[in-house]
RNA sequence: GAAGUGAGCCAAGCGGUCGCGGCGGAUUGGCUGAGUCGCCCGGCAUGUCCGGCGACGCGGCGAUUUGCCGAGGAAAGUCCGGGCUUCAAAGGACAGGGUGGUGGGUAACUCCCACCGGUCGCGAGAUCAGGGAAAGUGCCACAGAAAAUAAACCGCCGCAUCGAAGUUGCGCCCGCGAGUUUGCUCGCGCGAAGGCUACGGUGCGGUAAGGGUGAAACGGUGCGGUAAGAGCGCACCAGCAGGCCGGGUGACCGGUCUGGCUCGGCAAACCCCACCCGAAGCAAGGCCAAGCAGAGAGCAAGUCGAGUCGCGCGAGCUUCGGUUCGCAACGUUCGAUGCGGCGCGGUUCGUGCCGGACGACUCUCGGGUCGGCUGCUUGAGGCGGCGAGCAAUCGCCGUCCCAGAGGAAUGACCGCUCACGACAAAACCCGGCUUACCGGCUCACUUCGGGG
RNA sequence: GUGUCUUUGACCGAGCGGCAAUGGUGCCAGCCUUCCAAGCUGGUCAGGUGGGUUCGACUCCCACAAGACACU
């Protein structure tokens, strides 16, 4: 197995596709909130963490929904080495949020670490490794 | 120079790094598919079998690397039109819907171009659902006499009759005076006998000139005419209908004659006329894989024609075994009709498919799947040139390939320049229309002012 | 993506080619009550936007906007 997580690529493999993936996120994950994202985290058994957007027609026109869905794509491309794996993350923005990079990339951070803590307090044993830096635990497991 | 009118074009630019989608190339010790050859270890239904292992080249997926391409003028709204696909095909009539000056363009249009007519503007130009109201039905509030065959009312006029006043004034018949153009005019007086008129009412008749209104009032002005009036007559003007002549493919325009003299508006009210329109939509449709659960209903009775086999009847021949011909229509085959089911968006005509017996049939209801491939981008295509045409557009030649995603590809960072960047992103594809929009550019034209 | 429909005061609804646009809930004021509630009286506030047809449009036609529903 080669080891993707460090790279800044971006493949479809870390990205949540199908229907049922999200419909499992939807029921089964945990929600954590700011002031410009809503995050819904759950476990995938997986190496890598996968991204989701979801984006509602109150963030604005085609091309405004467009512009923050590649920006939320960039963050979490850049920001992979800062987040923990094995997760599966829908990002929801809220009607206000600003698309400013910056903010995206610390609110998105901070959102998956309190995700991160909130699955290991609810259950026992947590499935995934709670990793901040990302490249020290993750990768043995698989 | 200022103000404006119309048409068309552009949609910040350049470079670098990382990342994303598609297509192509190279590499690959990862995964996988089918094939060929080999080994004979395994199975038993001993084979051109099944299975396993190895080698070879080929393909797919993945990985690495590399090259090219990668949202719009509106991609939008979904308001029209077409292609394409499925419904067997897309037929008639009616219903329903749409369109509405003429000619052209187009695959087609509610689009475009040119022209005609109305309205607006000094003008360049703009704008108009712009057929029919003497086929019919309906509506026209309030106001007004009346809102649509014109008639009733007020008014005006004539005739008849009644009443009141009963005398003054007016007018006439009479006398005097003044003036005078000898026609007559003015002033005064008289009588009240008579008559007429003036007043009011009623009745009959004539009339449409007038009647504050209203968005709109049954032609306008003048002269004649009359008891009063009237297109009743005449002249001019407006309008309508018809005929003729000329121009134009045509809408229509110009001229002329005649007519009765005149007929309101609304059809984006019903309607009439002409023309057009089958339905659904790429989540259409096709293929593969996976997966589930079935249940109910129908299949009845014929008719006609043809074929010929079996049977039957008749006739001929006969070696008495049969054989040939004809009839009949019992069985059978085919066709038609009828019947039943379903369908052709609605109704109907017409028509298509299936059904002759328990099925590999038809119909209804129910259940399962929500994966992959395809459709999917070469097209009424772009650019350039030449030609036809006033133009929209068309023809020919050359040249180019220019997104094809699928939880859905264009983002981030850095540097430079400027006018500091609007509205906004494909989802089967085109042609239009409409709406949004920072600004910039080009061409043609109009009006006004100044200069030569 | 495709198809269908709606828009009338702060809210729910009716209506029609000619009004000062109707009703209820609400809100405001007054009366009643010792006070509140209920009741009574009066008032307030309107046809999504822009064009067109018509003498006249909330109504008819067109365009746009906003919203809702259905299919899948």
């Amino acid at each position: 197995m080669t080891s993707p997580r460090h790279s800044l690529k971006f493949p479809k493999t870390v990205r949540v596709r199908s229907r049922l993936d999200f419909a499992a996120v939807y029921e089964r994950g945990v929600r954590i909130s700011d002031g410009c994202l809503s995050l819904i985290a759950l476990p995938n058994d997986r190496a890598t963490s996968r991204l989701g957007l979801a984006v509602s027609k109150r963030c604005g026109n085609a091309v405004q929904r467009n512009r923050l869905k590649r920006r939320l794509r960039e963050v979490f491309r850049q920001s992979r080495a800062e987040l923990p794996a094995g997760l599966d993350l829908v990002v929801q923005p809220r009607a206000d949020t600003p698309i400013k990079l910056d903010v995206l990339r610390q609110s998105l951070v901070s959102l998956t670490r309190r995700a991160v803590k909130k699955l290991a307090g609810r259950s026992r044993e947590p499935q995934t490794a709670v990793a901040t830096n990302g490249d020290s635990t993750v990768g043995d497991e698989s």
